[in-house]
Order: C-alpha cells, then sequence, then structure tokens
DNA sequence: GATGGTTCCTCCAGTCACTGTAGGAGCAAG
DNA sequence: CTTGCTCCTACAGTGACTGGAGGAACCATC
C-alpha cells in the first residue's frame, strides 16, 4: 500500500529481472499493476512477497504451473491444502531421484578426471567412460 | 559396416527418438549418414555407438556444446585429452553445486511435508514455508 | 497387383522459462 | 535543454527437443 514501487525497485528487492516480472504478468503469475500517468507499472509490498515467494518456488525447482497453483492455493486460504502437500510430494520424488543420479553421476566424473593421464585422448578415460557406457544399451 | 540399420531400430537401440536423431543430425552432432534409394537414412553400429555416447553424455548433463566437444575430440585420438578432462572438471564443479542445492531442497520439502497439518491452507506449512523464505529477500 | 498398416520423409510450429534487442517515451539532474 | 537512465511495447532468439501435417516408401497379405 505505502510507497509505490516501479518496476525497477521491485526486481531490486525481489531478485528478478524486470523482463522476467513482465513475463510473469503475461504468464499470469504477477498481476496487471495499476500505471502511473507515464503509463509505468506501480507495485507495493504485496507485489514484492508475491513475486519473492514465486522466485523462491522457481529456485526450488517447482515449475510455472506448479507455482501457479500454489499461489491459487495462497490466494484462497480456506481451501484445502492437500494440492499443496502433493505439489510438494511429487517434487521431492523427483528431487531424491535427481540427487541419486547426479550422485553416480559425480562418481564417474571423478573417476574420469582421476584415471585421465592427461596424456592424448586414445588414452583418455573421460572419453572411454563415456563410450563404455554407450555399450550399456538399454535401460537408464 | 554390418546390416544397415533404418532410424527406427538405431531409435531403439539407441533409445533415443528417430526425432531426436534427426534433430542432432542438423544440430551436427549425428553425421548425415547416407541414404538407400527410397532416401531413408542407413546408419551401421558406428552411429549406434556414437547415438548412445551422445544420450549417455546428456543424461549426465553435458550440454550438446561440450558432447559435440567431447565428439570432436574423440573423432581425432591423437589430440589432447586436456580439453576433455577440463569439461569433466566443470562438470564435476557444477554437479557437486546441484548435489548440494538438491539435498538442501529435499530437507526442505520434507519439513514442508512433515508440517503440513492436511487440513487448510491458512495452517498449512508448504505454502507458509516458500513465503517465508519470499522475506528473506536477496541471496540465494 | 491391390490393399492396408507401419515406417519413414521434410517442413514447420510449439514447448518452457526465460533473455535480449529495437525503437521509442518518460523523467530527473546538471 | 541536453544527457543519461529507466521504462514502455513488441517481437525474435535460446536450448533441447517434441509433435503434427501431408506425403512417399516399404512390407505383408489376399
Amino acid at each position: 500500500m505505502r510507497g509505490d514501487l516501479s518496476i525497477g525497485e521491485l526486481s531490486r528487492q525481489a531478485g528478478v529481472k524486470a523482463t522476467t516480472i513482465r513475463f510473469y504478468e503475461g504468464a499470469g503469475l504477477m498481476p496487471k499493476p495499476p500505471r502511473s500517468e507515464g503509463d509505468r507499472r506501480l507495485y507495493d509490498e504485496g507485489h514484492v512477497r508475491r513475486l519473492s515467494f514465486i522466485r523462491h518456488a522457481r529456485e526450488l525447482g517447482f515449475e510455472m504451473a506448479d507455482v501457479r497453483a500454489l499461489l491459487e492455493l495462497s490466494d484462497r486460504p480456506e481451501g484445502d491444502c492437500g494440492l499443496a502437500d502433493e505439489i510438494a510430494g511429487r517434487h521431492l520424488t523427483a528431487v531424491e531421484a535427481k540427487i541419486a543420479k547426479l550422485t553416480a553421476l559425480k562418481g564417474e566424473l571423478e573417476r574420469m578426471i582421476s584415471q585421465c593421464s592427461h596424456g592424448v585422448v586414445a588414452d583418455c578415460r573421460v572419453i572411454e567412460a563415456l563410450a563404455d557406457h554407450a555399450h550399456c544399451g538399454g535401460e537408464h
């Protein structure tokens, strides 16, 4: 309510680029704010909170559809939170799978690098490790 | 060399969709293969290996530019492998960072879910956890 | 040899979540 | 009044694909 913010100020306060804010407006994540005489967007503290919420959720890897759902839920605080729970749960599963995959990859990269004799490619395990795995074919 | 493969067979053997194979051809990751009378692409075992190499590298999160560099290196086995080593090294750093970030996220998601009272959104910690963090503003 | 089903061809548009650019207008300070 | 910054819209580009249209080719069967 207090002190209108320009898109640049909102950008700095929430840590989201102005172009991205306009993109979020078009995508329906951020509302169309009131405008000044000169047609500039005017934001308030509520917008800072909403945008920071979006940024945080995006950083946590929630996709825009999920963020939209979460925002709709938080806009209707009388609603059932089971959906929010489910979104977070789905996300947790995906995150665990990614961690497992990346941990395996880390081991593989370390092995690759430690075995690389710093010689020619013919002796290089970086290439070979990838090529080796190429033979294992099917399941990921 | 033995037994020509159709794009469909290559697709099945390497676990990469035919459309994606054509896309890789356009992007220069896969070579333009010989064609049949009827203008169909003809692949061999070498293509299966190359495509599997690409698939594996992509699954490990190497971006196309890196895959291209690795492929060029493996195409010239007399070259220096320092570059391959460097690509893998850069990647290892990024992978470690990703794992750290995802592990933090996992903890946060678990906390969110365990605290969700399965009631209305007003009491829901999933939303609140996101909103809470929204206040923490600046650095990510 | 006609038929039908599958696979393949090219070309092009769409996806996601932005990012960047062009070309202009508004605004505040010197 | 001019300089320089921020902001406006509109649109094109990114990466890494994915999907569809519309047509040709191949294969098996009748």
